[in-house]
DNA sequence: CTTTGTAAATGAATGGCATTCATTTAGTGG
DNA sequence: CCACTAAATGAATGCCATTCATTTACAAAG
């Protein structure tokens, strides 16, 4: 009875699992359930859960689109990847406290994600001792938006406490009664242009 | 042998708990130990886990430091905040995915926090409809950034891959060197100057 | 003082969870 | 045909949050 198992297929059941359950359908027993397999099976190709949340993240990292990078304006290609990186991890927030203490030597999707963007930043001129940090400046502020993005709508509805909060309710109403747009976007959209001009002005 | 506890009470030992134990130490069963009482004692006073995280968070909250508002330029006033958000929430990551989700009515203090950056951001001269979009921009950056100070030195050592990824390698490398500054201490003030000089322009 | 009501604490259960382990099963190469 | 190994099993473990029927302590009302 050797091996239905192995590390894709196990991505790729969990990656169903939390399309149709959620995270918190994401348990090792339904995930062996759903490969027709007892739990302790998976314990032959994963250390732990942990494990297989670090095979998703990667694969995740996979779907992150890349490809504005070397083609047109750096400008251009941080907003496409940093819009796409949001969006696709907006689905998987329970991922980010996994990632953010993620040795990158265990994520090779990940890896090769930093290496476009890296050579993206080279390419546009940034001295080689700020790229790092300007990745890091961004992806903090794409994680912290993609938690954004799951808040429910009345999240800052001040409630009974409106009256003596009345700049934070001001503001709050104003936002509702002009907004179209999603207001996570708008934030994402404001934030990042903010970090594309400020960081752009580092480039020799 | 009515009443030793209250939320006050279980805040503050919830609070010495995690400093001693952390995050993986705050269970129920050692939250009431530590409060000499029965597990299911504290189900009297909150109703469940996730309203004592949220007790912390509220907590957390009235600890940032927002004096600067109203006092000198609103550059300053935003940088001090921001830090300051920073500091308290990275040692305490396991509350964002709480905040990102909590209704400001369910925390007041968090809510007073709100108000008082509000008004700065209205005194600066922020039209109305900008201010929560520019200061949950700012939030999710801050959130992010307080997950990479938690993140292990050596996360970006790219290891065996490092022939496979030479722009990213270099960068890493270069940063390295150069760096007497806590990395994520250079990445959070580098992207927060570009938020402050971005954002600062959407003032009439 | 006693009665009565209420808030708070108890301890025993429940059900879910990740993980471990001794054992069995099924192929594979010598 | 045998020996080895990789993979799957099912039963157990220990931790966890949460529930509930019951008891305890106290305070207010008669």
């Amino acid at each position: 009875m050797g091996g239905v198992l192995d590390k894709a297929g196990i991505t790729e059941a969990a990656l169903r699992l939390i399309e149709k359950k959620g995270y918190d359908g994401l348990t090792m027993a339904a995930l062996a359930r759903s490969l027709n397999v007892a739990p302790s099976a998976l314990y032959n190709h994963v250390k732990s859960k942990r494990d297989v949340l670090l095979l998703l993240e990667d694969h995740l990292a996979s779907l992150v689109d890349v490809s504005a990078f070397g083609v047109g304006q750096w400008e251009d290609a941080v907003r496409t990847w940093a819009w796409s990186y949001r969006d696709v991890f907006s689905q998987h927030t329970p991922l980010i406290p996994v990632i953010a203490v993620l040795p990158v030597t265990d994520a090779p999707q990940t890896l090769a994600m930093y290496e476009t963007v890296s050579a993206g930043f080279r390419d546009a001129g940034f001295p080689e001792e700020r790229i790092v940090s300007s990745i890091v400046a961004l992806e903090s502020f794409i994680f912290g938006s993609a938690y954004d993005v799951t808040a429910p709508a009345d999240i800052f509805d001040p409630g009974s406490m409106a009256e003596a909060t009345p700049s934070f309710t001001g503001a709050v109403r104003s936002l509702a009664e002009q907004g179209h747009e999603r207001p996570a976007d708008v934030a994402f959209g404001l934030g990042l242009e903010a970090l594309i001009s400020g960081l752009g002005g580092l480039r020799g």
